[in-house]
DNA sequence: ACCTGAACACCGTTCAAGT
DNA sequence: ACCTGAACACCGTTCAAGT
């Protein structure tokens, strides 16, 4: 005798992600997600395999979500700069789980075409890899050190971010 | 009746250290720890509050260790950068926690020190701070990659990290 | 004063039994 | 076919009882 579904995949990774925000990792239970979605917990494993899929799954939305940011930012490495740190700010945990988690390398790979094509059009083809990963590595350093609250020597965050992004560029273009 | 103590705040802080590089975070659990040190789980509570308390401590002994570490280096940014590799790539799970957990920030800020001095003697007082989280930023974001295994669009690591390297004190001195 | 076994709460996961 | 209660293993933590 069949019965009706109850949730879905999507309606899971969905809770699972306002979970997240909510309650940081620790707080993203098996549990918490089926009351969620009306569901008791062993159900959730008819659709993903386990907790570590689960935080595989979630982190490859937040990167998806990430990458319609980037992609609508276009190809200038301060509107980059920008979107970047405009979703870490809205989406702290799910940034921070982006580099954390088992997050899949493809869809990561998938959010750093538009950096690429940026630093292809500054320093050319030959460079733009590493000047992508420059440029990469700098900007998650600093938004995860400003998430953390690493920044507590004084000084301005936001100017410290242009600053970073001016010398950046400097340092390309030289 | 007195009771002569089995282990230390240090041992058991010492074979926190271990057991996370040998078994990654989830691994280090209270029993675990109690059993390196020759103990029962509850016992440890009589020295740590709890494994939260456990794991600050661990990133704290990290965050010294990597100072040290800088402080010999020197104060040439180069030469701090290499050094901040090698403890990454030598402690790599001890690297990620430092940013994970509550690290203590006070711990934090003097492993700033040597980079602050660095920088200072580059670009001046002034610049000095913002130099110093530019550079910063860039090296921790640079590793958390290498170390995630992030760096797979072909390239040498190596290249990109000397690259990284020449471009910023190009930006820096620009 | 420190250590321990026993106990409790909580979580991930499996599985037989329901519809 | 999907859902559930019951059960198990495992972990963090507390506490009364030992020495």
């Amino acid at each position: 005798m069949p019965t009706p579904e109850r949730t879905s995949v999507d309606e899971i990774v969905a809770a699972g992600r306002e979970i997240l925000e909510a309650t940081g990792p620790a707080g993203l239970t098996m549990q918490a997600v089926a009351t969620r979605v009306g569901v008791r917990a062993p159900s959730l494993y008819k659709r993903i395999r386990d907790r570590d899929a689960l935080l595989a799954a979630v982190a490859t939305a937040s990167i998806e979500a990430l990458t319609e940011r980037l992609d609508a930012a276009g190809d200038d490495l301060s509107a980059l700069a920008h979107a970047y740190r405009g979703f870490a700010n809205a989406h702290p945990e799910g940034f921070r789980l982006m580099f954390t988690a088992a997050a899949p390398h493809d869809a990561l790979d998938r959010s750093a075409a538009p950096l690429i094509r940026a630093a292809s059009a500054l320093v050319g083809k030959d460079d733009a890899l590493d000047a992508a990963r420059l440029f990469t590595a700098w900007a998650t350093g600093f938004l995860q050190m400003e998430l953390s609250g690493a920044f507590r020597l004084g000084g301005d965050v936001d100017r410290a971010f242009e600053y970073g992004l001016r010398r950046l560029n400097a340092g390309l273009t030289a």
